[in-house]
Order: C-alpha cells, then structure tokens, then sequence
DNA sequence: TTGTAGGCGTTATCAG
DNA sequence: CTGATAACGCCTACAA
C-alpha cells in the first residue's frame, strides 16, 4: 500500500534510521490507515525470547493468606511497565511443566513463590541455569537472586519491641507444623526468631502453632490464656488470620491492649483493617511483587546483552509500626 | 536424531493416529532425551491465534478495593485449567493499545472491568467486533457477554432486610460522586436500588456519598450521627472501606449491633474479618472472576470451530449472611 | 536509502 | 505410514 518492500516496513516499525523521512511517512501513513500491528509472535519467533514472564502463584496461598496477594499486582505493573508480558499460573507445576514453559519459549523467566529450604524447584532451575527469581528463599542462597522479607529479625524485632515495653509472658502463635515439617522458609525462620529472642531477653518459651485461619487461631488463644493465665502479650505471624486472636481475647473478655498485647506480620492494610488495627511487622507485599519482577526482567536484559549477571538479593529489613493493639503491661502491684 | 523428518515429529507432537508404533516410540525417546519442546510461538504463528486471554485490572481498583482482587486468583485459574495463557495489565489502556493487543494477535481476547454505562472500550470493541466479556455491564447490553452482581438489587435486599427487622430510619453510604459522574455501573445501579427501597418502603431518604477509604467513610458516619440521631442502621456498598464506619461508631460509643446495624456488600472473607463480622451480600469475586474467564475461553472455541456465538449474561443475585453486625432495633418505649 | 533472499520452528498439503 | 514443500509474518544480512 505505501509502495515499499517488507524490510522498509519493518525498519520503520522499529524506528530504524537509515529510512527517507518522505518514505517514513508514506509507510506510516499506511500502517496508521491499515491498523497494522506486527504480529507479536512472528516477531518473537525469529527473537527467540518471548518477552514474557510468569509468577508462579500457588493457589494453595491464594487460599490460605489472600488478603495478602498484592504481589501479584506489584508484579504485573513492574512486568507492564518494563514492556513485557505478565504471566500467573495458579495451578502447582510439576518439574516437567517448569522446564516445558522455557523450553517452549512460553516465558523468558519466572518468579518462584513459598520457597522451601530445600527446595526441588530451585534446585533444578539453578542447575539447568535458567533465569528466575524467588519470593522468599531457601537455605542456601549462592548465586540465587530473591526478595523476602527477614522473618527472623521480624520476630526478633516484635519481642525486642514487647520486651522494651515491659512484657515479659509472650505467646508466640507460630505456623502451622505441617509447614514445619515441608520446611517453609518463613515458617522455620519465624520459628527460629522466636527461639532466639526468648534466649536473648531470658524469657520462658510459649509457643503454639496453628493453621492460618481464624478459627484455627481463635482455638489457640484459648489454649493459651487457659495455660498462661499470666499472659500480656500474642505474636503472630500472619495478619488476616489474627482476627481470630482478637475474637478469642474478646469472647474472654481481655481487652487489648489493656490486658493483652497483641502484634503480628501483615501488610500494612490488613493492619488497618482489624479493630483494634494492629501493631505490626510491615509485609510490604505489592512491594516485593514489583521488585521481584524488576530483578527478573533485569537478570533477562542482562543476559540479552551477554552481560555478567549481577545477583541481586534483598532481605527486607523488620520494620514496625505501631498502632492500638499494643501498650505496656499493666503493673501487677498496682 | 530420530532418523525422520519434522512432519513427523509433527505427528507424535500432536499425537496423530497416522504413526506406525515403532517409530511414533523412536521418536518420543528422542525427544524425552533432547528434553525438547516444541516452541510456543511458531505454533501460534501458524495457528492465527494466541491461546492467551488479558484481564485488564486497573491499578486504580486495586488501590481503592484491593481486598476484593480475588478476581484475578479466579480468571487466571479458569484460563490455566483451559489451558490458555493468563495475562494480566495493571495500566489503563488508550484504545490504540487495546485495538494493538488484538491486531498484534498478542492476545485472543480481554476480560474488562470498571465498566461504565457508557464505555468507550465497549463500544470499540463490539463495533470491531473483538471478542471480549465483562466483569459488570454498561446500560445496553445487547449482544455482550458479561457477569455481573446485580448491584441494583443488592441494595434493595439490604433495605429489605433491614425493613424487616424493624429499622425505619438508615442511611446509605454510597459511592463517591465522582464514581457517579462518571457513570461506574455499580455506583450509579446501587444508588437507585436505594432510591427505589426508599420508595417502596416509604423511608426517609438518608443518604451521603463517600470516598472508599476509611477515613472518609468514617467522616461520613461521624456526619450522618450528627445529623440523624435516631439513626438504626448504616449500609455501604463496599467492604473494606466499611472499617472506617464500625471505628467511628465505636468512637461514639454507639454499640454494633445494639444501637446501630450495619450491612455492606463485600466477599465473605472481608465481612469476616472485620470486628463484628458484617452481615453482608455477597461478593463472590474469585467466582466471577472464574466465570468471565471460563466465557471468555468457551466464546473463543466458538469463533474458533465458526459456531454462532452464544451471548451469555450473567446476573448474580442478592444473597444475604447474616452475621454479628445487624439486629432489630431496640424499641423506642422499652 | 531501498529491495532481495534466507531463516526462525511449526503445521498442513500433497505425493509417494 | 512417511517425507518433501510451502506457508505463517517477521527480522537480518547482503546487495544494489
């Protein structure tokens, strides 16, 4: 239609500059007139990347901590903003999958959730050499690139706060042991804080674990205020679930935080949304989201352009905010 | 490897009957040995067509209402089990974009939300005839698949409700005039249920328009305290923002639901969460989310197979749970 | 500055 | 049953 050969098209298309201005315009005329746009997958054909990456979003979270799930929109905005194509998939992959999804040139790379400390997926991404990025991360860490909160220090940093307000019974309302067991990162790590923060400031270990759903929760607060009558303070580790805490404390008739303090890790929203709002532990979730795909998108860029890969690993620092769940022990003597 | 040629690796790839047993297995043991797949985006090149479907998820959303983003869990979960490829964008796209994300066949087809009553990206779209549904629906929907909560009658259910306990004086919290002006279906459609239980049960009309944060709903609660003192009822449209209400009800030292029920329209996870549970009508976000993908796929296999395409449209209805935030009133002489 | 030719990795068609 | 061969629509030499 403008009366020029394909490879003039597509010099134009990608705004090349050896063409005539006259004859740049000419062809863009055309294409504005047809609504041409070159087809994506011809292009990433002779490419060979696919200018895509997938967040592998295990449904299993989506379920379990939902309110939490603004990685994903952290993701897919760094992912759209960087120019590539964002990816999720719910459903557990297998081994075979994984590998499928690079081999067919479906993804370029993808983010990697719920990192175990031993971790198969890890394992055989590292070894196959294959670009990808954790949320999270497992025991060994060398050469690997992640972002995940320092859920040690996180829990460190609740008793630490707890203790300097005078507290000196606090529950700790761990993960559930199944979580344990498979060897969850942050499950363990929580765990691990709390060990050594009861070492470090000498108190006497209350723990109790529990799955993360309210009613589950609410069952060990009562197990724990009938235990530990003396109790003035409830960690947890996940936000939404706490709700249960709070309504087992209010069923009792404790009021926090008069007579209990209660503190736990959660997004800022979910901290806002309880009543009372919690004092909490920032999961800056859509944050992590956004960097995760950043790191992987530059790691991709990266190779591109047959630059040495920079491993880039983020340990987000405990970071707390109080709010009105939480207040100094009552004196027993007063 | 296999000693044959690319058609028929072809064949064993797509498992055609028209391979003899020998060489159909000589072929797949080279290929599980090369660890081989077939590339993605040749197929798709040839195939005229994607296999990926796009929810465009404004950002915006997720900042006003994100606790309700189960949506995208939903959608990208039905794409998978379809096996089609899930894509989401967080940016607001021009309608250039949107037509390019057609034309470049990077996508098969959109799932649209935050539709207006009279939208543009509608327009263009069924004018082009591209094919997409919606999650909500403009005022004509003639020809367009969509799913949708019947918002409308939501808000009448609420009143209803209510009526029935024996509330007579309640106010409506509604959407923001902004949301009005600009014709968001769901603020225009629950500002006329409300208008239309007004009138069949022969209220007061108590209504005040609020932005969906906290504070400004619990401005709004303030206000409507101040002005309507016998006030026995509060209904908002929206979940999380609902916080704010119940925080400055409290801060009145108005008991929930003693001296003041409140109802909002949320998922079942939020009105949980909150401090009393909410009763609610539900917003089931993650199976809507499921349905428009799952219509979505089932429209493009039947463009795809030249069926006559069915329009499907679906309206959910009203369904109440109660739960702790609502009660009759107390009568005024006992 | 422009056009020609070859290749990217599939699938479909048509012989053999 | 199997193998050439021609698309699919683009990009990158290389030649003019």
């Amino acid at each position: 239609m403008a009366g020029v050969s394909v490879s003039t098209v597509s010099r134009v298309l990608n705004d090349r500059m050896d063409v005539a201005d006259k004859t740049r315009h000419r062809v863009q005329e055309a294409i504005d007139r047809l609504g041409f746009a070159p087809r994506a997958h011809a292009r990433r054909l002779v490419a060979h990347h696919s200018q895509a990456i997938s967040l592998l979003f295990p449904a299993s979270v989506a379920a379990l901590t939902s309110l939490d799930l603004d990685f994903v929109i952290g993701a897919a905005t760094a992912t759209g903003e960087r120019d590539y194509f964002f990816n999720m998939v719910t459903e557990t992959v297998s081994g075979e999958r994984l590998l499928h999804m690079y081999r067919s040139r479906l993804v370029d790379g993808v983010i990697l959730m719920q990192i175990l400390l031993q971790d198969w997926r890890v394992n055989l991404l590292a070894q196959q050499r294959l670009p990808f990025v954790m949320i999270g991360r497992p025991h060994n860490t060398a050469g690997l690139c992640y972002i995940d909160l320092d859920f040690e220090a996180a829990v460190g940093a609740m008793f630490d706060f707890l203790v300097a307000q005078g507290h000196r019974t606090i529950a700790f309302l761990g993960r559930p042991q199944a979580a344990l067991t498979t060897g969850l990162g942050m499950a363990v790590r929580t765990q691990m804080g709390f060990k050594q923060a009861i070492k470090r400031h000498g108190l006497v270990p209350i723990a109790v674990q529990s799955d993360l759903n309210a009613d589950a929760m609410a069952q060990a607060t009562y197990y724990l205020l009938d235990a530990y009558p003396e109790l003035t303070a409830i960690i947890t580790t996940t936000g939404p679930a706490t709700v249960g805490v709070i309504r087992a404390l209010h069923q009792r008739g404790k009021a926090i935080p008069d007579e209990i303090s209660v503190m736990t890790i959660s997004t800022n929203r979910v901290a806002d949304i309880l009543i009372p709002a919690l004092t909490n532990v920032r999961f800056p979730s859509a944050y992590i989201g956004y960097e995760a795909a950043s790191m992987l998108i530059r790691r991709l860029d990266e190779q591109l352009n047959n630059l040495s890969p920079r491993i880039e690993q983020i340990l987000i620092p405990a970071q707390i905010t109080v709010r009105a769940s939480t207040a100094p022990p009552k004196q027993q003597g007063s």
